[in-house]
DNA sequence: AAACTTGATGTAAACGTTTACATTTTTTGT
DNA sequence: ACAAAAAATGTAAACGTTTACATCAAGTTT
């Protein structure tokens, strides 16, 4: 027994005892494990019955301090508890445990502060890749330098920062509200309203951008009263959209930044008497699971979380594997896809 | 130039290189940045100051594999993509982040022999605690002993198990449906419809029976007919309930086992033109965020996601650190809140 | 049959910490 | 001022792997 403090001598076995086992040296035991090097197929056997037997597991944090790759990668994201994140982590787990790698989640509740620490965390622990969705304080990688200087690769999801070389993984808001509108627009709608999110925050903006190009290329005129700034916590737009519903030239379709937004305008528009799709159709964002189980079942514009957090984790990977030189950064953004559903069907 | 392959070794200072430029020594520098061990205040100021210099950051890695702790805890949930275990792992990621661990997510996806595998890697990865909420084919611990026997600590959470002596933080479903039902009762629902999640399902069992002895409690008789299987998916039990709903001595009350059934529900009422909460009250389970925003705003029992997740990262940091011999296992059943809003608000 | 190639295995150093024990310095009591 | 106790620092081994290089056995070529 040594005389070093031990979670649990008695069954931690080392490659050491199983060499010692087969009579092999250590040297060769690891390489059996790796898998990649030469080793006959007899020591092979013999090693892995002896591992077998002695129940040998490989301790990874000795390998990745040797090796100086943890199979390990940070995941950053604002905050796990979200549609949008936990669905992209979802795939991304799945994806990178089948290659080896682990995940470790870090949350930066949108603090660019947090955000800085976790990085530096993330080098502390060696992880071999990091993915992010940066804070909304967030508008440079400064802090991402000391990554970058290690080489650990980077890739950036559904939030994008401008003029930097970096992968990077988001959907195409813009073609989204696009797709939406002019779905509305294919259903004889006239008027079209659109519950716009927070200007500053880009992908409410990119929406709103498609909004107003659908319109455009459609003939349709719009004025800026039809566009509504709409926050469902605090009831900001309720009034203004009552109004124009209220008022004449009444619009027929609205086109919902969020599927919040649109079941509080769903609401609205039972107050006001007005039928869900005959009166106004209505269309919202993200997809959520309830949107299905709506009545009328509310249609949306599906985010294809998962596809994105696939789509990082490929990324990843390939730059994990290959590890060239000549860095190319792979920047991808995705249609969304069009769910319609009762809710914005009008003709047959 | 060392001949070893590093990834950066021009960025890459250790405790070594801070021992040089102070002159210490380096187990010295080693116990400044333990913090516990007894140091100078003017040596640890030097090791500081020269720590931040060369910008150095201790790698947890090589800590972690001579200390025999990885200051990291494995969380296994069947799958991250869903209110209870995002909303949990939110709440543990911040309660362990602050106590200066990180977690590790991994997703058994409902299966048994993914988490055996998954649980004999943390184990590989010398994690020091293990949150889990077992798969639904889980029925013991056997593949935890050897979780166990390294003495790492394991809290479950959200499902239990039975006959085992081990930490356990759930919510009290039982309390929950019988809540949920008494209220109906208070509002002066005389005949309430249950709308049943699957019985195998411990959680439902639970709700179910909840709801049983509410109705027993009060008085009120009830036949097997007023509690359907439902299953939103495969639209089961929907004709049972329009047939409940459209005879006589129609039902004016509902507790649905989850918010989507409660949705479900509340389209079949509106088809058959009966109102939400005069003709028939109606309360859901799991008071999902889009809760609020239906017209009317459905009622629900609030399963205290975070508050799960913060007393399991509190129960397993008490064991982390202290350590003791005689375990004591904690189990925590918390009461759930219920939610009311209007569509269970009959009298003023 | 000698020289040369190929492939498998062994040797030992290194990764960057932590920590038991030894040694030195400082403080305290007399 | 001196011994003894306490506190700070130093020394060096160990954690369990990976891997460059050395060695050695077995084919292959001439």
């Amino acid at each position: 027994m040594g005389i070093y403090p031990q979670p649990c001598p008695w069954l931690m076995t080392t490659m050491k005892d199983v060499a010692k086992a087969t009579g092999l040296s250590l040297a060769t035991v690891s390489r059996v494990f790796n898998g990649s090097d030469k080793v006959t197929e007899k020591t092979r056997k013999s090693v892995l019955k002896a591992a077998e037997k002695l129940n040998f597991r490989p301790n990874k944090m000795a390998a990745a301090l040797r090796s100086g790759k943890s199979k390990t990668v940070g995941v950053v994201v604002p905050i796990i508890d979200n549609d949008v994140f936990s669905s992209a982590i979802k795939s991304m787990e799945s994806h990178l445990r089948e290659a080896g790698y682990h995940i470790i989640i870090c949350q930066s509740h949108e603090s660019l502060a947090a955000e800085v620490e976790i990085i530096q965390n993330l080098l502390n622990l060696q992880v071999d890749g990091v993915i992010i969705s940066v804070s909304k304080e967030t508008t440079d990688m400064a802090h991402m330098d000391s990554l970058k200087a290690q080489g650990t690769s980077i890739v950036l999801f559904d939030r994008k920062l401008e003029f930097e070389e970096v992968n990077s993984v988001i959907i195409n808001n813009y073609n989204g509200g696009y797709q939406a509108t002019a779905h509305l627009i294919e259903q004889g709608c006239k008027r079209i309203v659109h519950l716009a999110g927070k200007e500053s925050v880009s992908i409410f903006k990119e929406r709103k951008r498609g909004f107003e190009n659908a319109l455009q290329d459609h003939g349709l005129s719009y004025s800026e009263k039809d566009i509504i700034s709409f926050e469902e916590d605090e009831a900001l737009g309720r009034e203004e959209l009552i109004g124009l519903l209220s008022g004449n030239n009444r619009p027929d379709g609205i086109f919902a930044h969020g599927d919040i937004s649109a079941l509080v305008a769903v609401g609205v528009l039972k107050e006001l008497n007005l039928r869900v799709p005959e009166d106004v159709a209505i269309i919202g964002f993200g997809d959520a699971t309830f949107c299905s189980f709506l009545s009328p079942p509310l249609s949306s514009v599906n985010q294809r979380n998962e596809d994105i957090g696939k789509l990082a984790a490929s990324i990843l990977l390939e730059q994990l594997e290959e590890k060239k030189e000549g860095q190319v950064f792979t920047q991808s953004m995705l249609p969304p896809e069009l769910i319609v559903r009762e809710s914005s069907t009008k003709n047959i």
